[in-house]
DNA sequence: TATTGTTATACTCTATAACTATA
DNA sequence: TATAGTTATAGAGTATAACAATA
């Protein structure tokens, strides 16, 4: 196969080959969480926009908007549902009569709390079973790879901080 | 906090964090190369239908279900949409009228291809980009999570492959 | 007139249940 | 009867376009 970025080393290749395998484990650890908290198994659409108005409460359905990268209607109708489920108010805006406040629910909140409490346990409990010289090493090199990444790319996603925030 | 999985030292927090971000970080440069590949863009779902009928060529209808996690109605239409693409096509199979034996045409392998070159091109650019030392630790460190993962875990998926197998 | 939020419509993915053809 | 595949129906996420209320 011909790639040609600064010609990969083997050690490039061999990295690669294993973030392949790395993002499935991951997504299998992080769901565990989610599958396991209490009832409401909320979509994993629904989880990020829970996640944005834990950070950036009281923001406008356009501005979520943004943030997730999804249009004004699909945003209204997931907080439909997510309002439906007592997780999220809408609130008249005191400034502006067309807009709404978005909030999580205290009921939301305890959700979100208990979610994350469930997703760091199942990833540390992976992680603190590796022998101290391999923590070190996945340490360092998911250091050099996200600054080696985040030079390179990352256009999309500004302020965001959907998953990263647990 | 209160979690105790061998009591977490503060390099496995560390480390669970940089994970955290490296999903984000994995899921955009993987994404990137769909997008960038040529005209129909296929979804994440039709892409798995691709990737395990590129594996185990000629398999039925229910076991294609089986290696996705998905009901046969759901396969049935996915593979109806791929088959409009001419991505996949449907024989009869020589041995029971009843089931269809699915394959890729020589369109989706091509497909396929380009799109795995892209992807890989997408990440090894990333790792070519660090300096050799943060490349030897990501790979010691993948390693040593992936079996301690492996180890612990990882139940769902007996014989999927569906993105790793890039 | 421009903006905010909603509703109408449509397509994909997901599922369960009903149905046809075959074993 | 049990199994393979399809079709019917429904809910969720996604989008664009049309719309009402407000700025």
């Amino acid at each position: 196969m011909g790639v040609n970025p600064a010609t990969p080393s083997r050690q490039s290749r061999t990295a690669a080959h294993l973030a392949y395998e790395i993002i499935e484990l991951l997504e299998v650890l992080w769901e565990r969480g989610r599958d396991a908290v209490s009832p409401a198994p909320v979509s994993t659409s629904q989880l990020r926009v829970m996640y944005v108005l834990d950070r950036d409460s009281g923001i406008n359905l356009r501005t979520l908007g943004d943030l997730l990268g999804s249009a004004p209607s699909s945003v209204s109708r997931m907080c439909d549902r997510l309002e439906a489920l007592g997780f999220v108010e809408r609130a008249a805006s005191p400034v502006s009569r067309r807009e709404v406040e978005l909030r999580l629910t205290s009921h939301g909140e305890t959700y979100l709390t208990d979610l994350r409490a469930r997703r760091e346990e199942a990833l540390l409990a992976a992680i603190s079973g590796m022998p101290p010289s391999a923590r070190k090493a996945l340490v360092d090199g998911l250091r050099g790879f996200r600054s080696a990444v985040g030079e390179a790319a990352v256009p999309h996603r500004e302020q965001d901080g959907s998953a990263r925030s647990a």
